[in-house]
DNA sequence: GAATTGTATGAATTATATTCATATATATTC
DNA sequence: GAATATATATGAATATAATTCATACAATTC
């Protein structure tokens, strides 16, 4: 009756706290998961969450949970090894190229504890400005991709990894900040400071100012500190991913507000040739790019 | 797609050497098992038995037994607690019951196995001779009764436990020896050494002698080695379960051969009250009896 | 107390696993 | 080395289980 399901199952609202964050985690329907907690829950004759929110473990949950992290890493390993042992050992190679500034924030952790499972697999960063990333795959200069947006590219799969919110930032005296939410016109009296990308790479650009015609003075700062101190100079607003901000805020100089009544969300996907994507290798950086995503960034959600 | 079947799977024909054993302990066809087998073999692209007799596992199939060996018995034991945590501790007590008299020398190692993992169950053997032990069971003298058929009582379960050979035993310089088999009528001269029980429970008696009408001269001992003893001193044949007499035959001086043509099979079952068999510490006895009995006795058969 | 967000549930649907009926492969016996 | 026995593989049919859909119900927030 236990089954595999079952513990992953217990982890993610565990970790998540609700059974429908769970569900968009593990790519089901909230109604799945309920069916499957009742049943074990039936099964055993105890519940396992207490019901309430946030879901909370039950003594009898946290046997499972303490099953669960006892050997999901061991059977994760086995799988991993019997992938290896039918793939060639030389061929694994990652060249990685990142259109997002602020991604190395959580890819370079990722990396690490990829490595430790894959230490045979040579990974590089590709570095420089490119227009068409996506290209740099059937160029053979690039084996993964990380991009905002999903693209119809003849031998590409995309992956989605994640989706996250990008919050308006503004001094903490600035007027706007008195508003519970930013909209587009808010943006057109005061200086827009952003990396120095193209606007089509710009997502507050790209979907909330372009298409209301609002074109504000712009500012350019190659590092996210950078546009953090501009910003509480006040020089004028910017628009970073909420991820990004939580250590800038403490300091209390600066606040975040979202963008347009429903928020700004983006959402990242990895890219590969599908002659890669379906490899051990392949599949599994990519899992550790969204565990490690979900680990370090409490604020992102699960992207379909 | 790995699942924990799949890992019980590989266990089970590792154990047997082959998938149809397997099958019968896993209460499957042979069918669904080679299907499985295929199934997680073509999705990892690896052969985890090498096919052939018995079947040996490939360094593929090395990883995945040994992740069983490391992950089931954390699994079983989570289980438990999780039982233990919905009974009420007090309630366990195991008053067994054994019509035959062999069959301590693989119940003892099982009892000791099974009090590792429930010290709270209180166990006890109840002893003397019974003519009808399942009416222990409603009398509530006993709890579970280990018998050697199926019988129907209101209120009774029986769990196959396992089947195994009868085999007769003479001495080596016997002329009886000389055959590959023994039939009824090879009993007709010879005196018949059993234990003290009533025919009713002697297999041989019953399914082979009687039936042929052939009453031989008897004689009695309690222990299973004061029957060799008589055995090898030529003082008659005996008959004795198949697990019980490698011990003896090493010294040489008595020798084993099946009874008929196709050999004369029994069963073994532990009966319960019903209200009784559902629970946890009830069912895990139930299963420590057959994996010790499969553990120590190389001969016995799965008995659906 | 209305609106929002989350969970539970029965029925319908879809996906998976198992069996049945054989074919094929592998060992054993004469 | 046929012939026989014993095991495994496989496709189609069946049975079982899991998931979704469409809602109802419960909890929480404003």
């Amino acid at each position: 009756m236990l089954a595999l399901k079952h513990l992953r199952l217990i982890e993610a609202i565990h970790d998540s706290g609700s059974i429908t964050r769970a569900a968009s985690r593990l790519y089901l329907t909230q109604s799945a998961l309920s069916h499957q907690l009742v049943a074990l829950e039936t099964y055993y004759g105890v519940s396992l969450f207490e019901r309430g929110r946030p879901l909370r473990l039950t003594p009898a949950g946290e046997i499972l949970l303490t099953l669960s992290h006892d050997i999901m890493p061991k059977i994760e390993a086995a799988k991993r090894d019997l992938a290896r042992l039918v793939e060639d050992k030389q061929s694994g190679k990652l060249r990685i190229a990142v259109e997002c500034h602020t991604c190395y924030d959580w890819l370079m952790p990722a990396m690490d504890a990829y490595r430790t499972n894959w230490p045979e697999v040579e990974m590089d960063l590709v570095g420089g400005f490119h227009t068409d990333p996506i290209a740099l795959l059937a160029e053979d200069k690039a084996d993964l991709v990380i991009v905002s947006e999903l693209g119809k590219h003849k031998g590409v799969i995309f992956n989605p990894l994640f989706r996250y919110e990008m919050l308006a930032l503004m001094a903490s005296a600035h007027p706007l900040a008195a508003k519970s939410h930013l909209t587009a016109r808010d943006f057109a009296a005061d200086v827009l400071i952003t990396y120095p990308a193209p606007d089509r790479l710009l997502d507050v650009v790209r979907r909330v100012l372009k298409p209301a015609g609002i074109n504000p003075e712009r500012r350019f700062a190659e590092l996210t500190i950078a546009i953090v101190q501009l910003v509480a100079s006040r020089k004028g607003l910017a628009a970073l991913p909420a991820w990004a901000i939580p250590t800038y805020l403490e300091r209390g100089y600066v606040v975040a507000r979202p963008i347009t009544k429903r928020g700004l969300w983006s959402g990242l996907y990895a890219a590969a040739r599908d002659t890669d994507a379906g490899r051990a290798f392949h599949r599994d950086f990519v899992s550790t790019l969204r565990e490690q995503a979900f680990m370090s960034l409490p604020t992102i959600e699960p992207l379909a």
